[in-house]
DNA sequence: CTGAAAGCGCTAACAA
DNA sequence: TTGTTAGCGCTTTCAG
């Protein structure tokens, strides 16, 4: 199990030549005899030999991989926002290490530290909630690229849904099938997100001259079961909403679970995120496409350009902010008109 | 954005000091005088020093790593596992790297020479269907533990669920409400995991006395929207199937959605692999669990045990096979009864 | 308790 | 065309 691993020495040795010859063979580079070329190949297949990255990088002063940390990789959503990362990355040679922060500030920190000490070339970041100044420490030494969460902090690349503006429009489209009571449930204070996205609801509301019921928009509840519990008690009153707005495709499961097991086919429902069997329900839900995939392979192109991959972009610039757009999939729960 | 990071010798310079003193205080240890100690500490601080993993690992000869390989990580399951090597990883110290093959064997071929050239202290692979012999020239030097899916390659630490004999409960399960046409749907060339589902499968028909239909059991539809179709296929013929036993989650999605168009409430389901909703459909549909979580949890554990982190557990040792339970959950879909 | 020197595996000058 | 030498940043003898 621990045979030390042959290195450029033991193939120089075994082939007879000196280090910098098998360097050159095994770099492709050069011009070396194709006959020498041959047989040191020979070698170091037969040695199965193997490059060490650790001690190129080194040499280097800079590695071959790029950092993704993100809330949980378990999520759906960052899932695919890191499978983006992934094979964007790949084109280019890098390689990807993950870290999840579990929504601990102090966790994120201390992932993105350790990734700095391995030299990721650069940085795909989900912030937290949370002060980040710190960051200042490492954009010194690597670009970082901000995906999902906008940020007061000013400077850095930034890749986004329009949280606040599809929101808007999505309480916008409640309100043209006749609602006022419109709940607003999986609010959750650890995701800046939530907040934007409440803003959009509040926007909407307003536009609409429509006042704001404090008690529609409950907190807590960005989880499946928190979220269930939510629109059971929010049903439950007299007043309840005739609509209800999901801020995330995980409260949105609980959500429709709720709708089921109340047998509340009347009440409409957009919500915010896609998820499987969507579309499969009865009524089918309507969503708001948040589009993951895309937000990773912008981000990733943009943090590839700040290293210099992009021939023809320049790599530095302003820090850039990119807003993805998300489009709302209209599939019927979210055009169930208001009972008269 | 490329200011040179400090280095030992930098924050040396500036506290007066070696370099020596430095990595001591840095890595906490030995004796260092408590004044001294204070000044360093306050320097790196200031220059923001940050340890290079990278050379501390070149000269330790091995790296603080580990790889993770798989189909995709934008599938749940191996979002789920991947989730649990790292958490568990991370608890010794040890990063996450991952790469997805695509179901590619080359790609599978390549991420891991990549991560061989990383140094990877091990690695948890998830194999793609083909020759493995290559495995031999990387299991020198680092251990690989293989996870869900069974390979006749001997020598290899294992978990995996016991796919064929979870489906075969799960068919009994089916025979028992009466049924004698179950539809295989999911099954395809690419997962051997699948293939091992449809020995399960043929095993418990056999052991029934029902002789198999080869119609009941097409190929090629693992994803979801081919599994919809073959469902339709299935159903739109004379002698359909009366239940549906789907040999993966993502077929799953894809076989409720044509039952659901259908309106077929009386076909009987099974689904391989638990998904989101599947206890809020109507009926809820009864699933093979096959926890995805505790599969990377134990192959890290075991990894980590063959890399002497567990004090208590020899390092070496012949190869180990686990094999994960998979529990029926009863919800519904899967206790519908033949009709009469 | 602290420092000097060697070397991990590799590449990039610079020679030969 | 090929080899020698000097580090990359760090840890580890072995001295002071």
């Amino acid at each position: 199990m621990n045979d030390r691993r042959p290195t450029l020495h033991d193939v120089a040795a075994e082939a007879g030549v000196s280090i910098k010859t098998v360097s050159r063979v095994v770099n492709g580079s050069e011009q070396v005899s194709p006959d020498l070329r041959l047989h040191v190949q020979d070698v170091v297949d037969r040695l199965n030999y193997v490059p060490n990255t650790l001690a190129r990088s080194l040499k280097a002063g800079t590695g071959d991989t790029i950092g993704v940390v993100i809330d949980t990789i378990a999520d759906p959503f960052f899932a695919a926002l890191t499978s983006a990362v992934e094979s964007t990355a790949l084109e280019s040679g890098l390689n990807v290490v993950f870290g999840s922060t579990g929504y601990v500030p102090e966790r994120e920190r201390s992932q993105i530290e350790r990734m700095a000490m391995q030299q990721v070339r650069g940085l795909v970041l989900a912030p937290v909630l949370g002060n980040h100044e710190y960051l200042a420490r490492f954009r010194g030494s690597f670009p970082i690229v901000l995906v999902d969460r906008s940020f007061e902090i000013d400077g850095y690349d930034t890749v986004v849904v329009d949280d606040r503006g599809a929101t808007r429009d999505a309480i916008g489209h409640l309100l043209a099938r006749g609602h006022r009571r419109i709940a607003f449930v999986g609010r959750d204070e650890r995701f800046p997100t939530t907040s934007d996205r409440l803003d959009g609801y509040h926007d909407a509301l307003h536009a609409a001259g429509i006042p704001v019921d404090p008690l529609l928009a409950p907190r807590g509840q960005a989880e499946e079961d928190a979220a269930e519990r939510a629109v059971h008690d929010l049903l439950g009153t007299d007043d309840g909403p005739t609509a209800i707005f999901s801020a995330n495709p995980r409260a949105s499961l609980g959500v429709v679970h709720a709708l089921h097991e109340l047998r509340r086919t009347d009440v409409a429902l957009v919500s915010f995120g896609d998820f499987p069997l969507a579309r499969t329900l009865e009524p089918a839900v309507t969503c708001v496409d948040q589009d993951p995939h895309r937000i990773g392979a912008v981000a990733t192109t943009q943090l590839l350009r700040r290293l210099g991959f992009d021939e023809g972009r320049d790599r530095i610039g302003p820090a850039e902010r990119v807003v993805v757009p998300a489009a709302l999939i209209a599939r019927g729960s979210g055009e169930i008109e208001v009972p008269r």
